[in-house]
DNA sequence: GCTCATGGATCAGTTTTCCTAACCCATGAT
DNA sequence: ATCATGGGTTAGGAAAACTGATCCATGAGC
């Protein structure tokens, strides 16, 4: 299997289509001498003759045109071939789970967008998968650093910390604050997931007499609990960097800010695979992550 | 719609399907550094990396495995293309109506074939459709110039004329010769073909008292109304040419050689679309063939 | 933990390929 | 007869591809 010289074929494929050597040349922008030495040259090299040369320009031989198709269609595969690649290798598939999404990346994504314009960002906001994660859907996602991953192929590193205290109304907190964490009792506890890991979490560093997880209203995600909260359905346990932005506006108050644990999840962080960890677009997302989080990182540490 | 560097791709694909650049390096007849740089031209180009580099060789990204089937297909067909084009052109497809096969091709083509030993001589023994020649299935047909051809991209080469006289078994001239062309009259004609147009042609300048085309009997084709004359079934009117081997033979015996005309239907000759008439292997086929014939077309001169 | 073998990266210098520019030639139209 | 068109051809220079030497990182073997 001995391939042609290809610049040739490429050339006369052009000639062919174009039946003639200017128009060829012209697309290829080079001189009509070169198309001829290149049609020349192959057809010495094929033994076979291609055009028949007439005084007004030229014609296909039967050989010429059977080998025509054959070679539009073989570079027009890999023109989509490589098209696909390079539109693949610019769109960025990222997994994100609903409150890290609402709370927390979609408000900076804009800034990636405008820091990297050439890469097409695709956000999914959804949960992993129970296995983890899936690396042929989504280049890079959004997870926690203590998912029982067991595979090795699976790349993890910490984006922000999760910092967990409880938070509500300015009217609850005052009273709370009078109360004490006694005062939970008595307060509707609201929970990010059915799960109610969040309160258990908490209770485990900070027990409070009276209070258990079991109690209180649970929620599919922690943007509609911290909504229940800010319309003052109870208390809900913050993470304080995903509810920055009612903390700052004073919509919730945190009674207890020095009572803050971490969660047993672990922090927040990306996911993606291993092979693919050093991909330029990936690469530079997670860059890009890092850099947006060091505020929220700071501040954390600043309370 | 722009390819990227051909060479470049070709190493790449190489160097995938190894999974290593020195073994592309050996296919190619290259060097590693070679197969190297084209790499690296290639992803600058396409801004993608294909390959990621361990200090134990190579490993594919995920576009680069993407690109690899697009390209080794490309390539394959490409290769396949080229070949059937080779073969192609070095196949002849030769039509041959019977009595000339038999009779005058046949005999002399293994000549043809050793003098052209990369030429693959497809030769199909049979009469040409009623249009005239068919230039899909058929490079180049031997017919008579007389043909009602009315398409002018046909064109038409002599390669022997067509003299006709009667013979028969030797026996038979000699009463022939002694009674004169009027003891025809109580001989069996034979026909060539059933429209017997061989006595008729040849009756139309040699009028016969009493002899006259419609009798006698008719065979499909020249090889077989010989081969009665041969066992003394009758006359058959002979195309000196074709005729040649019963005549030196002496197995048939022309009685009147001078009473010798031309067939209506003129001479034998190639046939084949003038496009294809400069092709290689159908211009050596021509020379061939007029070569072939010169000492039969010297023979009827002597004659 | 040192050494070596492996496989790729890089670079200077050379070879090969490719292209241009200017010319030629054949033919059909004016 | 002349011109316009479209290819063919050539020398010379630009661009590419290749070589061969050297360098480098890493994993295997001792």
């Amino acid at each position: 299997m001995r391939l042609p010289p290809l610049n040739a074929l490429r050339a006369f494929e052009a000639a062919a289509r174009h039946e003639g050597y200017i128009a060829a040349a012209e697309e290829l922008h080079v001189t009509r001498g070169a198309v001829s030495r290149h049609i020349k040259l192959l057809e010495d090299h094929l033994g076979v003759q291609l055009f028949r040369r007439h005084a007004k320009g030229v014609a296909l031989t039967e050989a010429g045109r059977n080998l025509q198709p054959v070679l539009e269609r073989a570079f027009r595969d890999i023109v989509l071939g490589v098209e696909r690649i390079s539109r693949d290798a610019q769109e960025l598939r990222i997994l994100c789970p609903p409150a890290t999404s609402l709370r927390w990346l979609m408000p900076r994504l804009d800034d990636f967008r405008t820091c990297h314009p050439d890469i097409r960002v695709r956000l999914t906001t959804d949960f992993h998968t129970l296995s983890g994660f899936d690396n042929t859907e989504y280049d890079i996602g959004f997870s926690v650093s203590k998912w029982p991953r067991n595979d090795a192929r699976i790349a993890v590193e910490t984006v922000f910390p999760v910092l967990m205290t409880p938070i509500c109304t300015p009217a609850m907190a005052e009273s709370l604050r009078a109360s004490g964490p006694e005062g939970l009792a008595d307060a509707t506890l609201l929970h990010d997931t059915p799960r109610r890991t969040d309160w258990r979490d908490w209770l485990a560093t900070y027990p409070v007499k009276g209070v258990s997880e079991t109690s209180g209203d649970t929620f599919p995600n922690l943007d509609m609990a911290v909504k229940a909260a800010v319309m003052g359905a109870g208390v809900v346990m913050a993470d304080l960097v995903l509810c920055r932005d009612e903390l700052e506006t004073g919509a919730l108050v945190a009674p207890f800010p020095d009572l803050a644990c971490k969660a047993s999840y672990g922090d927040v962080c990306l996911v993606g695979e291993r092979s693919r960890w050093e991909d330029p677009k990936v690469r530079l997302f997670r860059d890009w992550a890092r850099k947006a989080a060091q505020p929220d990182v700071d501040r954390l540490h600043r309370a």
